[in-house]
DNA sequence: TAGATTGTTAATCGATTAACAATC
DNA sequence: TAGATTGTTAATCGATTAACAATC
């Protein structure tokens, strides 16, 4: 009833906290405080607790969290608990080496199809998946009850194969290609600018250069 | 002297900029205001102008701002102007896909080497290099001046790699290991967690769903 | 010149951090 | 109970937006 909004930053925080979570899970840790986890992940503990609360209060004074329950609560957030259906929709380069990228299957989301319109392309097999031709995309969907599409189609024809994708029912898609696509309201897009990201670091390379200095030089300071 | 940090909210902007100047630029385009700009990007014309006088005046009042010289500022900004060398390591699925990523090379950053310990990879030819094990990492890196590293590894191994690629000299990371590296500082990290975004899709996919009912019904409503 | 639009300062909004009472 | 640590409110900080004088 009314949940409060909660931000995106809080959001792209999960995903950091379920992965550390998981880890003290792995090492037998059985509780863990706020301040202890502000520690390990390099974050305030005010934070930590900010952003836990914000989901309900997962914690017990005087005790901290239980790690085990925290990290399926933080699972369940996410929608981890849940079977997401995908689609990668593009079999080039990197639509196969994200098709071959395993570790998606055991976070719920399976890859039941691949498709590309290129005919080189298209009866070839990927890990146990035919590469399909376009054509037959809307009845997949429809078929396979797909609610999540990756796209990594070249950016000419990225736009109009999103529109196909909303228009087949597709709810969310995780973007690959390097243009800004434009979907109604519900349809969620999360993009990955892999040369934006390169760029980033570009800048940020150049400006600690400029700051302190080029010299590389061999060896030089051992840094504390 | 004295320049004032920017900070990376502006910075992770700038790569938009770019792509949308560049467009703009090749549709002939030569002037634009940032009350014209920001209805093409869907942000405020305010948020344009601060973004850019961060970097100093690029406009002119009264007439906006020409398309051409402010993308290439913008680009200069971002240290495209540069070139870059850069090596690859790991040379799984990802690996071999960003290798085949062309579009990096037309930005000024030039993938020297593909780096790999698995012996049944090394030797093989990937777009005219041949995957070189990483026993010859350290002596390929200072040859050929490599000031970036992509990182493909599995993430079990990808805090040792990082520690040794920062020996090496490498002064920024794209790290697509899905773990948080502990570089010195100077040394710049990009992440790119391809299970965190899917992560954050999920998320707010049950949200809108959770919100909003589930019925996915076919055909339905028409979106304005 | 008059109109347009920037550069920049001030106001607002939102997110992060600090503080502390509640409570296990 | 005393000590620890949360949940939560208040204070701070930073980023975004609005406003407008400067100026092309």
């Amino acid at each position: 009833m009314g949940e409060k909004e909660i931000s995106q930053a809080v959001v792209a925080r999960l995903p950091r906290y379920f992965r550390y979570l998981g880890e003290l899970r792995e090492q037998g840790v059985e509780r863990i405080s706020s301040g202890d986890l502000s520690v390990i992940m390099n974050v305030t503990a005010s934070q930590i607790r900010q952003d836990f609360n914000h989901f309900g209060g997962f914690g017990q004074q005087g005790y901290g969290y239980n790690v085990d329950f925290l990290y399926h609560e933080i699972g369940r957030i996410l929608g981890l608990d849940e079977e997401h259906q995908l689609v990668i929709i593009g079999a080039g380069n990197l639509g196969q080496a994200l098709a071959n990228y395993m570790n998606f299957e055991k976070r719920g989301f399976l890859v039941k199809g691949v498709f590309d319109v290129n005919p080189k392309l298209v009866g070839r097999q990927l890990r146990g998946l035919e590469i399909m031709h376009m054509d037959g995309l809307e009845h997949f969907i429809k078929m396979h009850k797909i609610d999540i599409a990756v796209l990594t189609v070249p950016k000419d024809s990225a736009i109009e194969t999103a529109k196909l994708l909303v228009l087949c029912g597709v709810k969310a898609i995780l973007n690959f290609a390097h243009v800004d696509l434009n979907v109604p309201e519900g349809v969620q897009v999360e993009n990955v600018h892999l040369s934006d990201s390169l760029m980033k670091l570009s800048y940020n390379l150049h400006r600690y250069e400029e700051a302190f200095g080029k010299k590389t030089s061999g060896g030089g300071g051992k840094e504390g």
